[in-house]
DNA sequence: TATTGTTATACTCTATAACTATA
DNA sequence: TATAGTTATAGAGTATAACAATA
């Protein structure tokens, strides 16, 4: 029994700030201000789920609508993705990417992605094999936000 | 060749936002206010080096100084820790855990960790060994801020 | 009445710039 | 002059509470 739930946790609340500190200064740092974290995931989840309404980014993002609705009022100033009435339901909008939102993305992922992957190098065979084993668990765990949220019981 | 350093990227790049999402919540969730990440780091950061001044803190973290001081403020006020001039360079803050803080940062810690386990639980023995290797790799990658830090070049 | 979003307000994190105090 | 911290200011992310509009 080598290695139990509680050694991984561990070892997730080691790591898994550092990472996303590296991630967000990466973000960040890139010219034309740049994107944060969430903006990037919102822009995303719209590629995704393209006109997607606010509520479902918020569910998607586990986070409540004043604040999607404040950060979807940035990103539709700064052009990068459109807010329109749903006509079949005018409580409803519906989001999507614009051609530079899109662009905007696609640019913020390439550039962290080639920032971390420069720093990733040094790992060896079996570690990158262990790395990926490791990254798709966790996205399977945390990656359904609706699944065991704990405070939000079972509904 | 089976996993590059550009596919380990992307799959960090998706999985560890998830997971931080979910640690950020666990801690806030807790009663008795709770602690934000950032403050659970600088009373862990204490717990390991008593004494630190604010410099050594906001290298540590990789922050500012005018950021770690005013964080360090709300923790004085809450009496997590203290913060007392050097009296051999009066220019150093000498910061240290009270004992309320250093509990607070076990308690946290417990509770988070406690909260991990329990989502990590359904891995299998295999993946939580990938998972203990590739937190390892991570931390030493990322953990030294002052290694490779890309924008600020090498010292 | 219930649902979808917005506005108002507040608090934390974070940064840069300008400052004070000590060395 | 150089170093350690603080203050002032600003902006993003987040939340709750109160509201408006639509169904």
């Amino acid at each position: 029994m080598p290695a139990s739930a509680a050694q991984c946790a561990r070892q997730v609340l080691e790591a898994v700030p550092l990472v996303m500190r590296a991630i967000r200064r990466e973000m960040r740092r890139q010219r034309k201000p740049g994107l944060s974290v969430p903006q990037f995931r919102i822009l995303v989840m719209l590629n995704r789920h393209q006109g997607a309404s606010l509520s479902e980014v918020a569910e998607h993002m586990g986070l409540t609508l004043p604040s999607i609705s404040k950060m979807v009022d940035g990103l539709v100033v700064r052009d990068l993705l459109t807010r329109e009435t749903d006509p079949g339901d005018r409580r409803r909008l519906t989001l999507s990417l614009t051609p530079a939102g899109h662009s905007s993305m696609q640019t913020a992922y390439a550039a962290t992605q080639t920032y971390l992957a420069g720093r990733l190098e040094t790992l060896a065979a079996s570690e990158r094999e262990a790395l990926i084993q490791a990254m798709a668990a966790l996205v399977d765990i945390f990656g359904t936000p609706a699944a065991g949220k704990t405070a939000c019981g079972k509904k």
